[in-house]
DNA sequence: CTGTTTCTGTTGCCTAACCAACAAATCAGA
DNA sequence: TCTGATTTGTTGGTTAGGCAACAGAAACAG
């Protein structure tokens, strides 16, 4: 997972490989495109292709998560950082964000695939709460905590870009809000959760 | 010379290279660039610069071959020509444009180079005038005057990228002139040599 | 001058990428 | 439905690139 690659060549290749990617998706969409297609963009030998995917579905999979990961790179999200306001709050834009311009740019005919993303977006937010969460004392199942805190999150981003019917800062005091009374009775240092909107 | 390279890895290792060497000639210059800043900057290993190029020397001339030949296109040159007046305007056109480029962007330190430069030019531009000649007939020591000729237009090149006193159209009636005036004796049908500046 | 450092060019071994060829699956049209 | 054309995965053998290690040649500081 987190094996730095060293090789050049590897690198080399996985980089064309999302270029090309990338490129065909703005295109033709994920459907129109074949592994031909983005083997023959990045100039690349097709059977080449399979040593570092599985399938052009496996190659999606790691673009979403890896663009999720900028978004929240971009918002200074980290899995050691405590479990707070401020960083909740960062966490509900940046999901806000991710999942606004995964709608916004999604080709029309891919649309099938949003599950997918989904189940990515979730997994990874899970994971970054459940870390947050050893910060805290004295927390009783910390994973069922952070299952649902994480779905919560989720959906709530997932309602908000829908419409965008009130403001991110009032999705994400209303989150906190809900977190915090939650956990109120299973967390003993619980610190502070309530940060107001800029 | 001409073999098409077909395997994509040897196109992209040397794209590589010669992408790092031109970034590193604007930045540092010629002399002060090891081969192993080359390889660090393109991404490739040491080893494999070797694997394609004697030295830095030998990928230096390499691309101002290629710059040189890329100059000559923009003007539409090619060796499967005729030998007329406006194939030879194009050409010394290209050769004042790529010599005055030249002088522009050469890094001072490394002007001990342009000997190299010149010998690659003036053998490149007497290939190319040879070759046209074989649409003349009757034509003796064809050679000697490719030779003569393609000095004649590099020299003048030379001459006039050092103060452009006169405009390159005046450098190219001068030289037509003089090569249709010596000519003239030797070959049974000379095309007409003079076409004016436009 | 001398020891140190950097750069060079070369070697042998290992790994990644290329490629042709194949069978199975999918798709398109008659 | 059948048929031909794509696409998909997979294989084995070949070639290019990575890498560590070496010795010799500059370059350079003390």
């Amino acid at each position: 997972m987190s094996t730095q690659t060293l090789d050049p060549r590897v690198r080399r290749t996985r980089k064309l490989l999302k270029q090309a990617f990338v490129e065909l998706m703005h295109e033709k969409g994920f459907n129109a495109m074949t592994v031909q297609d983005i083997a023959d963009r990045a100039d690349i030998n097709r059977t080449t292709f399979y040593d570092h995917y599985e399938d052009k579905f496996a190659l999606h999979d790691q673009m979403i998560l890896e663009w999720f990961q900028q978004k929240l790179a971009d918002y200074t999200i980290t899995q050691d950082a405590t479990f707070c306001g401020d960083n909740l709050r960062n966490l509900i834009y940046a999901v806000c964000d991710f999942v606004l311009q995964m709608n916004g740019g999604c080709h029309g005919a891919d649309l099938q695939y949003k599950p997918a993303i989904e189940d990515l977006m979730q997994a990874t937010i899970q994971d970054i709460v459940h870390s947050w969460m050893t910060s805290l004392d004295g927390i009783e199942h910390a994973d069922i905590h952070a299952a649902s805190i994480s779905y919560a999150i989720f959906g709530a981003g997932m309602q908000w870009s829908k419409d965008q019917t009130h403001s991110k800062g009032t999705v994400a005091d209303t989150l906190i809000s809900l977190i915090r009374d939650g956990l109120k009775a299973q967390v003993t240092n619980l610190p502070e959760l309530v940060t107001q909107s800029a």
